[in-house]
DNA sequence: CGTACTTTTGAATCGCATCAAATCTGGTGG
DNA sequence: CCACCAGATTTGATGCGATTCAAAAGTACG
């Protein structure tokens, strides 16, 4: 994991942060396979993802990852601010530039700042409708449905419902809860009738079908 | 649902909201069936539940209802507060005690008073953290593992890790995403097994065992 | 006492997980 | 440039567990 410390904050941090707090940023270098953190660690560090893919996935009994979020534009963890240890893993899937912020610092920002603070407390409502759609997701009984339904919630590529397959997907179909094979006869089927287009690591709905 | 003046708050809800707030809470109560609110309507009011047990749920394409939370004691959809409608459902299942809090005096007092704004954020981080915990369970592939997983995470009742079923087992199944007659048989299953304990409307693990 | 709902058990079917194997891909180093 | 490797992608076959439909018994409530 390499540093630059010469920070040059993307808009979306940028517009967040309080000026006070932007210059406590570090950016990193990730590539894939790196750990941002890890399990039962006590939090020091918030983690933003300007750019790559990162996934937030938490550990079963029998050592099988489930991914709880993929991130390619925002915070990792958010609700690790007020945690004892890190209740899952952040592994970069894809090579990208991350900022690093104390977290000691954010929390002294949030008291000061109440402008900030609400500006965080969106940001995390956001997250938490989010997790919401996501559980809704995974109640969907066939692939087909999840895959549909994520494409419908997620993708805001443009126009278009589209779904971006960058990170592998693989990665999608742990965040679907489903074998990655079932995801590729499912990808292929729904292309097969019509229903989705795929082209250039894009997925996208190619009319307005329910499955 | 009834309108009752003079307000008992709650202990969690005393020693979280300031004290100008508290004068500004409705005591409600529900009954099975009533609607707290209901979809796509400008959020006015956040709701406590205090007694009684509230869901969450969201509508499916096909009408079918998925739960995104059940809530014995605590808020209902925290995220509502900036948001331009609710995207879900709240239905009492069984009867209890609810507080009303406007939500616009809500927001003034986030703003007006930082050390409130932490207090919500730390609520808001916990339920983070379930939402999580919901989409690993989720993700695991069967009924019993799904069931124990819940009991483990989210029962707290007294010293033993047990579930409280005066919601009714539908609930609870739908909270898993499973058909109740799933649930109904692997709940028999591991009780027989002598992995369950069932009592009084309750559900325990009586001793320590992976399945 | 009747109605509505929950709980429970049964049988048939279907979709997915799993194991296996072949192909394809990008990246590394000789 | 090619050989080679690791990982992703894809297709096939099999078995299991859950869904679904069906029906009976139990329970709460007016």
């Amino acid at each position: 994991m390499a540093l630059t410390p010469p920070c040059a904050l993307p808009q979306a941090l940028a517009s967040l942060l309080p000026a006070e707090l932007q210059t406590e940023c570090t950016q990193l270098q990730g590539k894939r396979g790196d750990r941002l953190f890890t399990l039962h660690r006590k939090p020091a560090w918030m983690i933003f993802v300007a750019s790559g893919e990162v996934v937030l996935q938490r550990l079963g009994i029998q050592g099988e990852t489930v991914v709880v979020q993929r991130v390619r534009q925002g915070f990792v963890a958010e609700a690790s601010l007020h945690s004892g240890s890190y209740h899952c893993e952040a592994v970069v899937m894809r090579a990208g530039d991350f900022f690093a912020i104390p977290i000691e610092r954010l929390t002294q920002a949030l008291v000061a700042d109440p402008a900030f603070a609400m500006r965080w407390l969106v940001m995390v409502n956001q997250e938490l409708r989010r997790l919401r759609a996501q559980c809704e997701r995974l109640c969907l009984k066939t692939v087909k449905e999840r895959l549909l339904h994520l494409i419908e919630t997620e993708g805001t590529q443009g126009e278009a419902r589209s779904l971006s397959l960058n990170g592998g997907l693989k990665s999608v179909a742990s965040e679907l809860g489903v074998s990655h094979e079932a995801l590729y006869r499912s990808v292929a089927e729904l292309v097969r009738q019509g229903v989705l287009l795929r082209s250039h690591g894009l997925l996208q709905i190619s009319k307005p079908v329910q499955v």
